[in-house]
DNA sequence: TTTTATTGATTGAACGTTCAATAAAAAAAT
DNA sequence: ATTTTTTTATTGAACGTTCAATCAATAAAA
C-alpha cells in the first residue's frame, strides 16, 4: 500500500537563518496582535511568515523559544530607541535625560499596532513564565536605576526612588492603558502627560528648567 | 464485558448553586494566581474548589462562563471598594472624593494575592475577547468619569480631562508593577505616591486644601 | 416519582513536536 | 571540468498529549 506523497515545493536557498528568525519573530507579533498570545498557534504564526509549522522548531528549539526571542526583540527595540535619544542629547541636564527616556519609551517602533499588545501578553505571561520573568525584570531594574540616577542629581535619595517610581508607573500606565483602549495610544498626549508629571516632579524642587511643555496653559 | 464502575462518593444537598458559584470564582482566582490563566484548566479549577470537573459546565455553561463571573466578581469588588470609601466621606471637597477613589483602588479585597494577577490576566486577555474587553471597557469608563468630574468642579474641562488621564494611567502603573514585582504591591508606599500626585494636579490650580500626605517632605 | 446535585470515564478537536522525504547549493573527490 | 557527497533548507503528514465538553450513572431531597 504505497502511500502517495509529492514533496513540492522546496525553494532552499542558503543563509536563509537570520531572514527567517526575522520574519517569524515579525510573524509572532503580528499573529499576537491578530488573535492573542493564547491562540497565536504555530500553524498561525508559520502561515503569517508564509513558512511551514515545523520551521518554527528547526530554528528556535520550539515554540517557547520563538516567544523568547520575540520578547527579547521587543526589549531591546525599547533599549534601542532610549539610548538612541540619551546619545544624541547635547543638554547632559537631568532633565534632558529623563524627556529622553520618555520619549524613547513612547516611541517603542511602533506604539501602535503588533508591538503594543505583544508587550502586554509578554508582561502577563510574564507572571508564571520564569525565563520571560527574568527579562522583563532586568529590563525593568535598568530603567527604574537609570531614572532614579538622573533624578538623585536634584534630590535626595529617597525622593528620588519615589520620583522613579512614580514615572515609571506613570509611564507604564499610560502604556497600558493605550495598549487596551479601542483607538489604541495617542503617543502624543502620552508624552505631554508625562512630561508634564517630570516638570512637576522637578519644579517641586526648584529644579524645573524648561517651560516648553507648560506653555499649552 | 461490565465495566466495573463505583460512583463513589456523591453528597447532594439542595440550594448548592449560590455556594458553587462562589467556590468556583474564588477556585479560578487561586488557579490563576498560581500557573496562570493559560494554565488553568478546568480540572485544576475544580480540584482547587475540591468538586469535579464537570460541575463547572452545569453551573457556568462551560470554562469562558466561569471566566466571565470571576471578571465580573473582580470588578464589582473594585467598584463595591471605591463606592463603600465615598459614601462614608463628610469632606464632599474633589480632593475627597479623589482620595476615596484612591484608596478603593488600593484595597481590592486583597491587593496581594490571587486578585492581583488575576486582574492583569484578564486585562491581557480582555485585548481579544469581546465579552471581556465590554466589561472592562465599561468600568474604565465609570472610573474615568468619576475622576472627570470631580476634577472639572476646579479646573476647566479641558485640564480636568488630562488630570483625570494622568491619575487613572498613574494608579494602573501602580498596580500593574505591583503584580509584576516578585514582592508584590506595597499598597502603603502607591497610595503615598498616588495622593502625591493628586496633590500636585490640585495645587497646580491653587485648590490644595489639605496638605495630610506632604508631612513626610 | 421527580428534581437537584454530582461524578468521572469517554469523546473529539486542537496543538506542538517529530521525522522521512526532498532538493538546491556547496564541498569534496575524481 | 565533471561527478559524488555533504550540508543546509524546507515541507507536511503522523504521533502523542492535553483539554473542554458531554453524558450515563447515581443518590439525596422534595
Amino acid at each position: 500500500m504505497g502511500i502517495q506523497r509529492h514533496w513540492e515545493i522546496a525553494v532552499p536557498k542558503v543563509g536563509m537563518e537570520p531572514i527567517r528568525r526575522q520574519q517569524l519573530i515579525k510573524a509572532t507579533m503580528a499573529a499576537i496582535d491578530e488573535v492573542g498570545l493564547a491562540e497565536a498557534t504555530v500553524m498561525r504564526i508559520a502561515r503569517h511568515a508564509g513558512v511551514s509549522a515545523g520551521i518554527i522548531s528547526h530554528y528556535f528549539g520550539g515554540k517557547d523559544g520563538l516567544l523568547e526571542a520575540t520578547m527579547r526583540q521587543i526589549l531591546t527595540d525599547l533599549s534601542d530607541a532610549v539610548a538612541a535619544r540619551r546619545h544624541a542629547l547635547e543638554d547632559d541636564s537631568p532633565r534632558a535625560h529623563i524627556g529622553a527616556i520618555i520619549e524613547g519609551n513612547f516611541d517603542r517602533t511602533q506604539v501602535t499596532g503588533p508591538a503594543a499588545k505583544t508587550w502586554l501578553a509578554f508582561w502577563a505571561s510574564s507572571m508564571h513564565k520564569p525565563v520571560l520573568q527574568r527579562l522583563q525584570y532586568v529590563n525593568d531594574r535598568r530603567l527604574y536605576a537609570n531614572l532614579c540616577h538622573q533624578f538623585h542629581r536634584v534630590m535626595p535619595r529617597a525622593d528620588a526612588r519615589n520620583a522613579a517610581r512614580g514615572l515609571a508607573a506613570m509611564i507604564d500606565g499610560l502604556w497600558l492603558r493605550g495598549a487596551l483602549a479601542p483607538e489604541g495610544l495617542d503617543a502624543a498626549e502620552a508624552r505631554h502627560l508625562a512630561h508634564t508629571y517630570l516638570d512637576q516632579l522637578l519644579t517641586h524642587y526648584g529644579c524645573f528648567q524648561d517651560a516648553s511643555t507648560a506653555e499649552l496653559y
